[in-house]
DNA sequence: TTGACATTAGAACGTGCGTTCTATATAAGT
DNA sequence: ACTTATATAGAACGCACGTTCTAATGTCAA
């Protein structure tokens, strides 16, 4: 029987707990890992992971993950298909969290409702990732007040005033008369179709 | 002056760390992060955050964030807009990650392009989750393979077979004549729009 | 067969970790 | 004023952690 020990199998295996136990494990839990039974194996084999940039060590000694490498790989696009082997051509791993949420500190998520943003794409039910402390840009989608309600409408510029289109022509566009109230500025949405 | 050390601003230090470090800081680093000079305090500290359930040790007495609290505050519908506070109404916290990709090991993500599925709010450069070994059920938006392009349809069924429609009436409904190869079942989307 | 190299096992070691103790300072309640 | 509870500081302790050493085993090529 031939032990399937390989740097593969033990990134995964590394990978697989950390997501399950939100932290790296001690060595004497990657002896039960890597199914060796010496701490000087699993140091052995962290040192090649290291060499290999599969793996770091920080100011304090502490293992950590490279990269970003506990998200899921992004492997092309959708006329490419599906990897054929899911290993080589995985280009990048991204995180949902740090690619959809830049600033955590500032954002927070609302779900969507109504349909005055169906023609961006945004339908009922979605999540949307909300920054607010950000001053909008002509074309952003904004969320604003209108008539004592939250809504989600393009911000738009036209010479030194400002007003606000739904993306949906059942609804009109608004001139606000006096001030504008803007909750923040839509940074990504999302949805989800499987339960 | 008034030591601002809470559990709010502790708790809000934690999760800065882990955030960045992506673990928990070490009792010497926390007396740091809460601006006190002795461990103990630290210990009391932890212990209070731990009764208040913000915090958990697991099997092997490691620190760990209580739920998702790394990800960010889910805090309502559109209609009811910001949060007041940013604080008390924080109903859920939910990170992207858990959130989106329910299958990590055998998900993987796909850029669209092409504008098959516009009717179902996909839009060209939207990212997609694409969960593999799954089989569709009807209504599923599949990855499939068409004339030897890969391309995002409805999978439906009728009867004892099978159709792919796209989400786009400048498509034609296609009824495979052979067999039908399908790529994954589409288990989410995303789409950013602040860079 | 022999040698070189890669991989595993086991044990010993020093250090930093989290815990726990005592003591002191501050604030609130009666 | 006196008591009680809350919060901080400092020091000491035991142990588990990661490191490192020696040695044995497996693998492959010459």
């Amino acid at each position: 029987m031939k032990k399937a020990r390989d740097m593969k199998s033990i990134e995964q295996a590394l990978v697989a707990f950390y997501r399950n136990q939100k932290r790296m494990p001690t060595y004497a839990e990657m002896m039960d890992l890597f199914e060796v039974r010496s701490k000087s194996v699993v140091s052995y084999w962290i040192e090649k992971l290291i060499e290999k940039g599969i793996l770091e060590k920080d100011a304090q000694g502490f293992l950590k993950l490279s990269g970003v490498s506990f998200g899921i790989p992004l492997v092309g696009n959708v006329a490419a298909g599906l990897p054929v082997s899911a290993e080589e051509n995985a280009h990048d791993v991204v995180s949902m969290d740090e690619y959809l949420v830049a600033r955590p500190d500032s954002s927070f998520l609302l779900r969507v409702t109504g349909d005055s943003m169906i023609g961006a794409g945004i339908m009922e039910g979605d999540l949307v990732v909300v920054e607010r402390d950000r001053q909008p840009k002509n074309g952003d989608i904004v969320l604003a007040e209108v008539d004592g309600e939250w809504t989600m409408k393009y911000f738009r510029r036209q010479g030194r005033g400002v007003f606000l289109e739904a993306a949906n022509p059942a609804y009109s566009t608004i001139h606000p008369q006096s001030e504008l109230k803007i909750g923040g500025v839509i940074a990504a949405s999302v949805r989800k179709y499987l339960m």
